[in-house]
DNA sequence: AAAGCCCATATTGTTGACAATATTAGAGGT
DNA sequence: ACCTCTAATATTGTCAACAATATGGGCTTT
């Protein structure tokens, strides 16, 4: 199932726990699709167990900001509209650009060749046809995960991104994927690796927004049309 | 009561919703000591309440990062370690950073006007003994809730301005207050707008990352010595 | 026939009881 | 006297029934 790289190994030691690593992965895989309303006891019916444990599954996922719901009448899946995910990208890039910056600081030998392994590794699962989808999702996400975690600032690791996240993949899920975008986010993330490694934190900074707003214009590209109103 | 400035005029048409908003104030305003246990059977008996809502309150406030807890073994507020402040104000110079350059953007004369006044308010504000105090509490998040409002990104105000400027407060309730500050921070917030005032992004963005930052040396210059473990 | 009101129904919000788990105090052994 | 194991207690987690509120369909009224 390979997602705990980023939700960091759950005990899930009570239902509530499981519930809600489970809902989430349904919203953000799309299995709940946007939008979709949400019946407390259809779900607990589905899930096998009671409203209370899902309650407070759906209550968390409310503050992730995945769910969304006005008081007695029910809750829903969030819908992204495109303002929402120029937003969210604008947010990332910031942050994204801080990360590296700090990266570029703070981070140790050690740090940095496992991290120039791991480009490697993902140069060669770009390789195999099914390697490209592995890329597009939880690779590329490591990467970014791993600068996040270089930067130092445990916060930003455990309560930002984790939930940003979330959102980046569910807009991911909306946009079609390109073919040839694997190999040009590759050297993208090599130039940044550099930079990170010379401890250039300006440059570091600099690559990491213009390798998040070039991935924003893709994915904004290739977002089904939305009707206006 | 003067705090639905932030917290956006809340309906709390249900006992959760009520009691959040509640426990949310206890603790950033330390009637809730950081760290100390929650009992929930105590604190619905005290609140006058079921376990039900206010369990949701509870996981609510966990999911804002002002409540941990450890699967049964209960839940604390959450304690603030000096470096956890340094993330914090780490974060919130990037994204104030990213709101005043967007805000220098995309302001609207109205807006800007508004602000002039805002900041001509405070320093009347200042000028009285009980101004102060407002000044380095509502009244300085008002400055920087509105350039965020100006920036045009809904998602940063509603769904991270709110959680992290409940943190900022926390921070603020440790450190003691200096008298010079406020002076100093209506000047520096008049820079700010002045640069926002000829959309001049870049110039925005320093002068507020400068002004966080700044802000950051007094506050952790004010902090109580901490015990290095 | 269309608009508005009202009631039946479905769904959420709340409660108190019950089960599972951790914490604590005390007895017993070394 | 100190440590360990065990049992009692306190606290959290879960459940199912009950109350409050919104939604939708049918009826009346204009």
């Amino acid at each position: 199932m390979r997602n705990n790289v980023i939700s960091k190994s759950g005990e899930q030691s009570t239902i509530a726990d499981r519930t809600y690593e489970q809902l989430k992965n349904a919203i953000v895989s799309g299995v709940l699709a946007q939008g979709s309303k949400i019946v407390e006891e259809d779900l607990a019916r589905q899930y096998g167990i009671s409203r209370g444990p899902l309650r407070e599954a759906i209550h968390r996922l409310k503050g992730s900001n995945l769910i969304v719901s006005i008081p007695h009448a029910g809750s829903r899946v969030v819908t992204l509209t495109q303002q929402m995910m120029l937003e969210i990208y604008e947010v990332r890039e910031s942050l994204e650009g801080m990360s590296a910056r700090l990266a570029a600081e703070k981070i140790t030998e050690p740090q940095i060749s496992d991290l120039w392994k791991l480009l490697n590794e993902h140069e060669q699962a770009i390789a195999q046809t099914d390697g490209k989808n592995y890329f597009q999702n939880e690779g590329n996400f490591d990467f970014h995960f791993r600068i996040a975690e270089a930067s130092g600032n445990q916060w930003l690791l455990d309560h930002l991104y984790i939930e940003l996240y979330q959102l980046v993949r569910m807009c991911r899920q909306q946009s079609a994927q390109t073919p040839e975008r694997p190999a040009k986010a590759l050297n993208e993330h090599r130039q940044i690796l550099e930079a990170i490694s010379q401890h250039d934190a300006e440059l570091a900074e600099i690559l990491m927004r213009r390798h998040i707003s070039g991935s924003w214009k893709i994915v904004k590209q290739l977002l089904p049309k939305e009707n206006h109103e």
